[in-house]
This record gives C-alpha cells, sequence and structure tokens, in this order.
DNA sequence: CTGCGCTACGTTACCGCGAACATCGGGGTC
DNA sequence: GACCCCGATGTTCGCGGTAACGTAGCGCAG
C-alpha cells in the first residue's frame, strides 16, 4: 500500500520491506552489478508495493552524475525550436540523456540567468542556440567543464562543438538564385533584428551578394510581435503600395512570406511573374498552401540530432566530429521563377 | 581567474578565497540570513572571480527544496502546448520556480516514463495535461504528496487541482452554433483519436447535441501524422468528392480546418454559403488568412497561468481555488454564416 | 563594570544515495 | 582437503550543501 505518512519514501524504507541491504536495491533499482534473479524480483515487488520512486538528486550528488541535457533555446513559439527539440529527443530517447529545456526570449540577460540556473544542477551537457553570448555566459560555459554543443549557426567561433549552417551563406545563396532569376529591385521584410543574429546574418550574406553585383535592396520593413501570417500580409500590402516597382521580396521567415504569399494571391498579382518570392526556414506547415513558397531548409531536425549525438558520444568518450555545418539546399517552389 | 584544474569549484573554495566560513558563503548567494554588507561585497567578489555556481544538487538534498515545477504535455509541435507554456512561464517568472517540461507524444506508457524521471527529482509541483493517466501514474501522482494540477480538461475528477474547459460543452456549444445557422448535413475531419482524449470529448459533446436534434454526422475521417494544413486540404477534397451534399464541415483542429479553408477558396466554393467550415483552438497564426475560420478559443494561455498560479500558492501556502473551468467563446469567423 | 540583547558569523549533524571495497559462501581444480 | 575464484551481498564513507543551533563581539542601560 503506497503508505502516506508524511515520511518521504527511501531506500532504507524499500531495503527493509524486502529483507536487503540498501546497496543491494540501489543495485536493482539501477540495474547495475550482480544481482540473484530472486532478490531482483523481491525488491522489486516491494518497491512497486510501496510506490517508491528513487530519489535522483541524493543519486547525482553520491554519484556526481546528471542523467540531464540543458538545452537552451530563445523560444517555443516560432516552430523552428520545437523541430529542433524533436530531432534532440530522438537521439536522446535511445540513452539516459533527458533534455531539459530554457528559454531566453532572445534576451542576453535571461540567456544568463538560464544558464546559471541549469548550470546549477550540474546538467552532462549543454545545447544553446547561437554563437552570441555576454561574456559571463561564456564564462560560465567554459569554466564548466561541461561538453557545450552551440546549434544553429556557424559563422563565428565557438567555444567547445558547433552544429548549424552558415547564415551568412544562405542569405548569400539566395541572392545569387534571385539574381540569377532575372529579379533585380528586391525588397526585404523581416523581424527587428538587433538579438536575433541568425536572421541578420543572412541579411548581411544577402545584401552582399547583391552588393557585389551592383544592386541595392530598395525598400525594407521589420516588425515585431504579433501573428507572423498577418504581418507579412500587412507589410507586403504596405511595401508594395510604397514601392510598386519591387519584383521581389525576400522575407526573413517564412511564417511572414506566407503572409505576404497570401496578400498577392489574394489581391490578384502574379507569382512569380509580376513579382517573386522567397523566405527562410522551410517550414512544413506551409505544405499545405496551394502555391508552395521559395525557401531554404534551415535542417533544424538534423541539427538537433547531431547536437545530441555529440553530447551523447562525450558522455561514452567516443570521439565524434564536433564543428559541423550543414548545407541547406533551396526549394524553389512556385515563387521564384526558373529561367 | 576561473581555475582549471580539474576539481570543481565549491563552497569551500569561495569560503577559502573570502576568508569567511562556508556556511556565511551560503547565506551570501542565498541572501538569507544575517551578512554585513562588507562580508557579502568580499564573498561575490570572490565568488564571481572564481566563476562559482551553486550547485543545486546539494542544496536541493540539504534543504529538501527543489524549485521546479515539472510540466508533462503531449507535444510540442501543434502550437497549442508552447501557448500553454507560455502562460506558466509568464507567471513563474515572478516566483523562485523554474519549469521543467516532459513530453509524452499521447502516448501513456511514455506518460509514466516521463512522470517517474520528474518525480525522482522532486519537484515542487506537477503541471500535467489532461485528466485520464495510467494507475501507475496516477498512483505516483497521489502519494508523491506534491500539489498535482491537471490541465486542458474539466470534463473528469482531478487527482488534486485542475484548470481547462470542458471540451464535451465546447463540442456541444459548436454544434448548437452549426444548427443555428441552419446547416443539417454535416462531415466532421479530426485526427485518430484514441489517446487525444480531449478530441474524442469534444467529438462526443458534438455529436450528441447533433443527436438531440435528430441529426447525425454524415461522413467522416480521420488522420495522423504529416503536415495539418496539407492533411486538412487532401481530407477535405477526398471528403467533398466522396459525400458532395455536406453543407458543413467539422474539424477537431484549427490547422487541418485551415487547409480545408484553403482548398475550399482555392476551388472557387462558396465558404460559408455552399458550405460552412468551423475548427477548435483559436491558433493566432491563422489570423493572416484573408477568410477568417470559425473557431472556438482553447484558453491556453490562461490554463498555463492558472495551473502556475495554483502550484506557486501551494509554495506560499496561499489558498487558491483550485477546480477552475474555463468558458471558450465562439469565434464566428467567414465561415459560419448568421442569419 | 555587569549583564542583556542583538548582529554577524561559525559548528555540527545530517540529507539519501552510490563508489569502492570488504565479506561470505559454495563449487571447481589439483 | 586445501586452495582459489567468483558471484552475490553488505559496510563505510563522503558527495556539497543547508537547518538549526551555538557563540563572539559590540553597544548600551543601569
Amino acid at each position: 500500500m503506497p503508505h502516506d505518512n508524511r515520511r518521504p519514501l527511501t531506500l532504507r524504507d524499500v531495503s527493509e520491506a524486502s529483507g536487503v541491504s540498501e546497496m543491494t536495491v540501489s543495485r536493482v533499482l539501477r540495474n547495475r552489478g550482480d544481482v540473484s534473479d530472486a532478490t531482483r524480483e523481491r525488491v522489486l515487488a516491494a518497491a512497486r508495493e510501496l510506490g517508491y520512486v528513487p530519489n535522483k538528486i541524493a543519486g547525482a550528488l553520491a554519484s556526481n552524475q546528471v542523467n540531464l541535457v540543458a538545452v537552451i533555446i530563445p523560444s517555443l513559439s516560432n516552430m523552428v525550436f520545437p523541430e529542433v527539440m524533436t530531432g534532440i529527443n530522438e537521439v536522446l530517447e535511445d540513452t539516459e540523456l533527458q533534455p531539459v529545456v530554457g528559454v531566453t526570449d532572445y534576451l542576453p540577460e535571461k540567456e544568463e540567468r538560464v544558464l546559471y540556473e541549469m548550470l546549477s544542477w550540474r546538467p552532462s551537457g549543454v545545447i544553446i542556440a547561437g554563437l552570441e553570448h555576454s561574456d559571463a555566459a561564456k564564462a560560465m560555459l567554459e569554466s564548466s567543464g561541461i561538453p557545450v554543443v552551440e546549434i544553429m549557426d556557424t559563422d563565428g567561433k565557438p567555444i567547445d562543438a558547433m552544429v548549424g549552417i552558415s547564415h551568412r551563406r544562405a542569405g548569400a545563396e539566395m541572392a545569387r538564385a534571385i539574381l540569377k532569376q532575372g529579379y533585380q529591385r528586391i525588397g526585404f521584410m523581416g523581424t527587428k533584428m538587433p538579438l536575433d543574429h541568425r536572421a541578420r546574418k543572412r541579411f548581411e550574406g544577402f545584401t552582399e551578394v547583391l552588393a557585389k553585383n551592383g544592386i541595392e535592396i530598395e525598400d525594407r520593413d521589420f516588425y515585431s510581435g504579433g501573428s507572423a501570417l498577418a504581418k507579412g500580409r500587412e507589410m507586403t500590402q504596405r511595401m508594395l503600395e510604397r514601392s510598386p516597382e519591387l519584383d521581389f521580396l525576400y522575407y526573413s521567415n517564412d511564417m511572414i512570406g506566407a503572409g505576404g504569399l497570401l496578400y498577392l494571391l489574394d489581391n490578384g498579382i502574379d507569382v512569380p511573374g509580376q513579382v517573386g518570392l522567397a523566405a527562410f526556414n522551410g517550414v512544413e506547415l506551409l505544405q499545405g498552401l496551394s502555391t508552395q513558397l521559395a525557401t531554404m531548409d534551415a535542417c533544424r531536425r538534423e541539427i538537433g540530432q547531431m547536437a545530441a549525438r555529440i553530447i551523447a558520444g562525450r558522455q561514452a568518450r567516443e570521439e565524434t566530429e564536433d564543428h559541423v555545418t550543414l548545407m541547406p539546399k533551396i526549394t524553389y517552389g512556385d515563387t521564384l521563377r526558373r529561367r
């Protein structure tokens, strides 16, 4: 019977109930060391009977081992990080490790707080989005002695390991593809970027290539907050009213891009004849639209998987490649006219 | 200088560096008890200098207090739970408590595993989606002695506290609204439901009201996996080809509903004249569509907030209302014709 | 000067578990 | 039969903190 005294259950209770030492109970519950089948059964029965749940806090302290992996990401609300999480989960599923998520809202000071909090639980590894962190955060990570994988972005120097894509290159490639199709008068829409370094780098890569070809972005607009789809609509409408000469719109993410696309379709504007569109991310969600937006896959799930694999590998003292740059491919869809 | 010996830092290192006892360091770092400003400064300086991060494992063991709240949800990938998380975060932000997320993929056995894992860290509270759990899971929760808030659904008896809406009622209300508008030949599309109890309850509430009015669902279809938007498209197309007499389609969630809506619009079908549509959830994302889908808000953020408030309240030994049923409202949008 | 109370700090005893080592008993080897 | 070995189990100790309590030093009233 799940006893109900105020005193919490411990190994000792199970050991007394089953007539063996605490150590043996510990061994049974962790499947470690030699225990005869007979006693194993007795112990398991007693534990089940009592409703005993081991205390990992004590266990972690004694063994100096914590099966937690801290995952620190900016947001859960924009589809991209949940997909990274999925990748991480898939890999950690097969190990003893468990992910623990912390959210920073793109705020460096919050990242610092969350990181401090996480590190104080002495996790077996840290997976953290981005290469840009406050000095204090970097110092913590460096001196923690814990494996650290920085994900999403590889335009920079990691503290330890990194897995991601080059956003600069992603922006550049998209620019090349657009130019190759003959578009020349280009507008840009995206989030307010001071804190979204990856969006910024894409933008930089994008404009650099344009510049090399003697082209400048003719109009731009930035948003923050709200439903991205709706913002994409509004911004696109405003931009085209303001700059009707544009023949291409580049969006910093798929959701606002989709908003723009829907606006254009609703208003009978010829896509990609009159105006071409491209965005970034490759969110699966949009596959339900009748017109497929040109975009570029961010390899989110693979990134999660590889990062988790690196942590798991370190755990097992295996050598793993620890600077991985994935190569995203452009999906032309229906909004980036081919020659 | 952040020392780099292999030996990890402890309170002792900080105490030696600052010339006070470990206890005083502990007090400083936790802002507890009397410490003079002078020594506080010295200690903080030393801690910063060394890059010391407290070990919560040891702290938790000694104090029998863990500032973690376990949040157990079925999925991160469908917008609804991230929004619940947002609500939880907003409230816990102002407390010492920290959410830790576990994902069950709608699998009871995985829920059990995740719960066991979580409870073994002795969190200060558990927020868990749904009222349906395995017997073992219920037993664990009951005997844990930890505050438990079951969220999303209130059609049933909670273990401890609960916050949510009545999905049965939500389905029923939508059925009434649809009938009131004169629709009569109704099709239903949703996920395969054996494990999504809330979708099931909505469906039950829905069909019950129809039955009372002598109406039966004329066609139905279920999907699993894949992009919901795309599935909504495909299923809608198939269903209308199969059952062209239908004048209303009820979807178990907004994403497939939106897929259906887009299909109808693309094919020039008059919405809501020829076919009306309604779904469930009120996902903000869809506000960018040119035609607004009729839906019903699931009060996700409030649910998160209230659940977190209950846990925080228990922590502070306050009395809080602990059986809360929120009342979702129908948004008619443009797809549910008014009289 | 004594004694009281207060503040600022130190001491001690755990918290629940696991690593490392000790022990015990029985079967095989020669 | 002496010896060894090995699988199964127990003992000891300490992980890094914190609660609870103890105490030194000071100011101040009488």
